[in-house]
DNA sequence: GTCTATAATAAGATAGAC
DNA sequence: GTCTATCTTATTATAGAC
């Protein structure tokens, strides 16, 4: 690259346009995550996602190099968000089924407030978990709902209100899966039996009922 | 190209491939499925179907016009496999409680068996069940199992072992959601947790459990 | 670091012979 | 009904100026 050294000291500033990295990266990873989530991986465009953009779809290569690594940040980073609110729970302080009624109360609120986290995680599954498994970080970070359950069972089970042998996996699995549902098939099962998962009442009426599904799982 | 009609009448017949419509069709289908649930709608090639037939790409287009009514077909062919067997289970005429656990083994058994229904439901939602929607059997379809377990609820709760005012669509979510759950998403959860969700034990451990979280639900 | 223009290729769909 | 060859457009990715 040739150096213009010639310009005049005195008139315009170098840039007329104010460079700034980090935002700009944040601004493509937005568009990305909109993009990706609607369309999925193979269905998402990369122009769409410039279009979304207050720059240009250079920038994006520029950036993450393809599709495919600016796909596993964003899979990292709609992950992480979960873990951010998961570690404040403080579940072993309360008493037994308040620990657990409060997880309830957290992992469904949390998928009913991020259909996006749920839709890349669809889209993931089709592909078989073929990116997850490049990112080191997302599995470390997903560690510690398992501790916290343990600690509350054992807690719960030494006290004699929960039942003996109970698995955190396990358990961890029956929440996950009801309010994994309820989000990722919407569109379908809403479609088939004529429900509206967004309306109020009906969002109150599945959070009451997941929370006595597991309480009546767990109780001894 | 110029014509060569210069062909002696006596020889070959005028078709030297046997023509079977029918056969072709559900060759191009069951391509279409395997590529679809493989890749997704917009992840899927018409190319790639067409390699995985007898047939050409041509065909395809001849039976179904686009990849999107390609698409439709395979939808309600899937869906349409459910029907089939979810007819013949006769729960009323068990016991409450064996009624139950027949439905709920009969469901976990169904997806486990069909990762293919499975994927192309999460596609779907994907798309917003835009593609549903245009098919007016699937609705239709999907109602025998609510029905059913309608009569199965009043009846438990009308000898006084289930619990009053559940409503079928609930129960049906719950065993729903679990079963499809650890199908949807094996790969992601399996790789999370280290678990492996096509071995034999860890399957037959999930079906005994699905069932135990239901009983202790209804239960009065 | 950022932009516009463009190369290279992949993919949905069709023409036309037989 | 079936085949091969091809048109047309969309899409990922890059070149090169500033």
């Amino acid at each position: 690259m040739t150096i213009t050294s010639d310009v005049p000291a005195t008139s315009a500033p170098r840039r007329t346009r104010k460079n700034n990295p980090e935002k700009t990266r944040e601004n493509i990873l937005q568009a990305a995550i909109t993009e990706f989530v609607a369309q999925g991986l193979a269905g998402a465009r990369v122009d769409a996602i410039a279009e979304r953009t207050q720059t240009s779809k250079r920038m994006i290569y520029y950036y993450f190099n393809s599709k495919e690594q600016l796909y596993v940040e964003v899979l990292e980073k709609l992950y992480g968000d979960i873990r951010h609110t998961e570690s404040s729970m403080h579940l072993t302080e309360l008493e037994p089924f308040e620990g657990l009624k409060r997880l309830v109360e957290f992992t469904f609120d949390h998928h009913d407030r991020n259909v996006d986290f749920v839709r890349i995680v669809c889209n993931e599954n089709i592909h078989q978990g073929e990116y997850i498994k490049q990112s080191r970080s997302i599995r470390s970070m997903n560690q510690t709902v398992l501790v916290q359950l343990e600690a509350l069972l054992e807690k719960g089970a030494a006290s004699g209100v929960f039942r003996q042998g109970l698995k955190a996996m396990d358990v961890h699995m029956l929440i996950s899966s009801f309010c994994f549902y309820r989000v990722s098939n919407k569109h379908t099962f809403g479609e088939i039996f004529q429900v509206n998962f967004d309306d109020q009442a009906t969002r109150q009426h599945h959070r009451k009922m997941i929370v006595e599904a597991l309480e009546r799982f767990v109780k001894a």
